[in-house]
DNA sequence: AAACTAATAGCACGACCGGTCGTATAAGTC
DNA sequence: GACTTATACGACCGGTCGTGCTATTAGTTT
């Protein structure tokens, strides 16, 4: 591996305007920590390991964030931002109704699928190493993982105020099986590698949302 | 060959008060490791914490197991038996049928409920712990796990076999969904203690159980 | 009571952990 | 040129980890 600064100058390149250094150094840091933190566990990216992995000393990585807590904030932070890139946004390009939640799962099976983390859905892992380890990376992780499951939810009003749900129909419990068939489809995926798991809560998924559907909703695409 | 006398030992079995000490001592360590790692992880419970919550020697509890991989091994199994005890014995006392399906899956709401583990469910915590951590643990952890997966999946068969399954329906995927709900039950009753995850997971369930359930099916009782 | 042995304690080791410190270099400013 | 600030390095600290070796305690046999 090249040193650190053969690195960075190259990332860089001539027109080097101050602070560009540290943020490339900061952000490969980040990319890899999420990484690392979704296939092994948060706790088991240690500074040694991270520094090792980088090519830079421990205390040069540590100077970037002054804590051990702080790496692990900005780490989720970071995860938080590629979730929304590809999963939030692509699911809510879709116009409102029951298409929209669709469209949701898929781009979160999609996003498990394509591998964005090695490990699986990154705050899944998160959330099951810290649910009983209070401090403010579980209540960071927590609440990106809850405003998912919340996000879904307001899809799923959205859709029976469109027309497209039998009335009747608890939303919130809907959401919250959603997110149950998904967070298996992770566990499948991350125990036998294979899309099976995937498959499964796609036809779930599928079951459910025309169980609730209104005679008036449009059909599902095939994914 | 043992010596004429330890096979004397062995004979005589509870009487021999030096074995039973260290056996109740194992136990001992046994039971808080489980209760302890279901809430903390099984990496958390170190010989040091162990030790001292239980007011003995790093080393006299190392001697016990000889090593922490085995200590371990040792935990799941521990883990297993209490889950046979309180999750699969009463489950699989209900007769051949839907309603076995039912009184398996509120087994295992009341096991979670009732904390039998602190930490919510043993496996699920395990699991998804060692999920990317290959070795003797993991393997055992998984294939224990998916044990429970495949009698949730045995008995929607038998449910089928007994004419309580309307036909054309996948056992493999109801009992794939089935243990979805109870894992998000389980997550759900980590993350906010309250058993509102409960509740929605028991209506999830019956509503999936009416659903593949033939006109000839009986009324699942209310829990 | 002495001898024996399983169970437990004491102690030290090397590895790794997060974290601190002083120092060196690179780039921008005066 | 000198000065400043951002960035990274190497050496080191106290602490915890699993583990091994040796001593001691307690219960049984003779």
């Amino acid at each position: 591996m090249l040193p650190y600064r053969a690195v960075a100058q190259l990332a860089v390149g001539e027109t080097d305007r101050r602070r560009i250094r540290g943020r490339r150094t900061r952000q490969a840091i980040l990319t890899h920590a999420s990484q690392l933190a979704s296939a092994e566990g948060l706790e088991a990216v240690s500074l040694q390991r991270l520094a090792g992995d980088l090519g830079i000393s421990k205390s040069g990585l540590f100077a970037h964030f002054g804590s051990k807590e702080e790496l692990q904030l900005a780490t989720v932070d970071e995860a938080a931002r590629v979730f929304t890139e590809e999963v939030l946004r692509p699911g809510l390009k879709a116009p409102a109704g029951l298409g929209r939640v669709w469209a949701m799962c898929n781009a979160y099976l999609s996003y498990l699928s394509r591998g964005v983390f090695p490990g699986g859905c990154f705050f899944e892992a998160a959330v099951s190493e810290y649910d009983s380890k209070p401090g403010p990376v579980r209540d960071s992780v927590v609440e990106k993982r809850s405003y998912w499951v919340r996000s879904l939810a307001r899809a799923v009003r959205e859709a029976a105020a469109v027309g497209d749900v039998r009335s009747g129909v608890d939303a919130d419990q809907v959401a919250w099986e959603l997110s149950c068939l998904l967070v298996g489809a992770n566990g499948s995926f991350v125990l036998d590698g294979a899309g099976g798991g995937i498959e499964r809560a796609r036809r779930g998924i599928r079951d459910r949302l025309e169980h609730i559907a209104s005679r008036s909703a449009k059909r599902l695409p095939s994914r």
